[in-house]
DNA sequence: AAGTGTGAACAAGTTCACAGCC
DNA sequence: GGCTGTGAACTTGTTCACACTT
């Protein structure tokens, strides 16, 4: 704890996470880092170096425990409660993430959907209402979401993503192929898939002889 | 072209290409790696650098032509010619893949749909027959593609890796929550949301005051 | 005057290797 | 004997700063 943790260390920490809470659902009480490496295709170094800089989870000759290092990540990460989330877009990617277990299961409560087709405004996905955009702003001052996830047409990521910033969202993940901006203050990542493609076909071309 | 090119090189390159045909589609004749670099947030002499390890394209004093510049980038990432893409796993978010125009847009073409599910076989997505997923090997073996987009349940996520990996698809770009392995001469990319949103909620732990 | 291309300086991130503990 | 935790060595990636070109 005492210097500053670089960031693709916190971006690793999720991945050990996932698997240590795999792990203790299948009864594990132990592990090395040499196993967790292994699994994961990272170095036994690499994620005990990781580790070390919130702690001295393991014991030495044995290993860590598994419940023990799950629980202190989840206290590292902020997994040990629950994170309001709004979901803005509801086309076919917005409907597909308002459906996915994946979020609630894992701690984030999906409480608002939003989006400005007049055709969708009222209906229910999942038990919950689709709410008017324009409704958004007020929404969000009445009663806060601590994450924004983006997932309307290109062109209007920008705006909405200033709606979230004025209504003080900590967190934005945005689906949409248009990189926006936010404040600093503000966590953003952008999902793109089109990018991943992309930066693969550079390889293919390659392999596949020019 | 000398030496090895690294990684994060190549990841931010499609990045610069997709603000270059932007800026082309506007009509933008000329632009500097300074402006570049304010709209995507990145500094000039990175620009610089990473477009020097493939050439020289710019001119003292002026900049860059966008239109070579686009152009050099769409040789470089393979972007000059279509790829052939099928998707695994109609679900939800399969079909919000499957009906994404942002793949076909930038040169890849969705030539394929499987599912293991009855109901869906044999229907149609924008056009395109759902497959079942027992003729994926066959199918592939006949008829190759490119890249694989995986969009199954998690559990069945590495049968299907391996799968494409044994039908000698190039590329896969895995959709599932599960980690999946493939040999070093595949390139395997993982899109999981999750992982984001728990990095995203480390920092929202500490600007929202512990 | 403006802006590239690039070696050299610097910063960040990873791996090594081993002392120390179980 | 086995495995952690960690400085030190190394590798990778970024930024500086300036010679050079238009």
């Amino acid at each position: 704890m005492p210097i500053e943790i670089p960031e693709v260390v916190i971006d690793r920490l999720p991945l050990y996470y996932r698997l240590l809470s795999r792990l203790e659902s299948e009864g594990r009480a132990v592990v090395s880092s040499q196993e967790l490496g292994a699994e994961l295709g990272v170095t036994p170094a690499q994620i005990r170096k990781d580790l070390s800089y919130f702690g001295r989870f393991g014991k030495q000759g044995r290993g860590y425990s598994v419940h023990r290092l799950a629980a202190e990540l989840r206290q590292i990460l902020g997994l040990d409660q629950r994170w309001r989330v709004a979901v803005i877009g509801i086309g076919r990617l917005g409907r597909a993430i308002a459906s996915y277990p994946g979020f609630e299961g894992q701690g984030f409560d999906i409480i608002w959907l939003y989006d400005a087709s007049p055709t969708l405004i009222g209906s229910e996905i999942e038990g919950r209402e689709v709410r008017d955009i324009s409704q958004l702003e007020g929404d969000l001052r009445a009663d806060p979401v601590d994450i924004g996830i983006v997932a309307v047409p290109g062109e209007v990521a920008q705006d909405v993503v200033d709606t979230l910033v004025d209504a003080h969202v900590g967190a934005i993940l945005n689906y949409t192929p248009n990189r926006v901006q936010a404040p600093p203050e503000v966590e953003l990542r952008h999902i793109n898939p089109v990018l991943f493609l992309q930066s693969m076909t550079y390889h293919l071309k390659r392999v596949r002889g020019v």
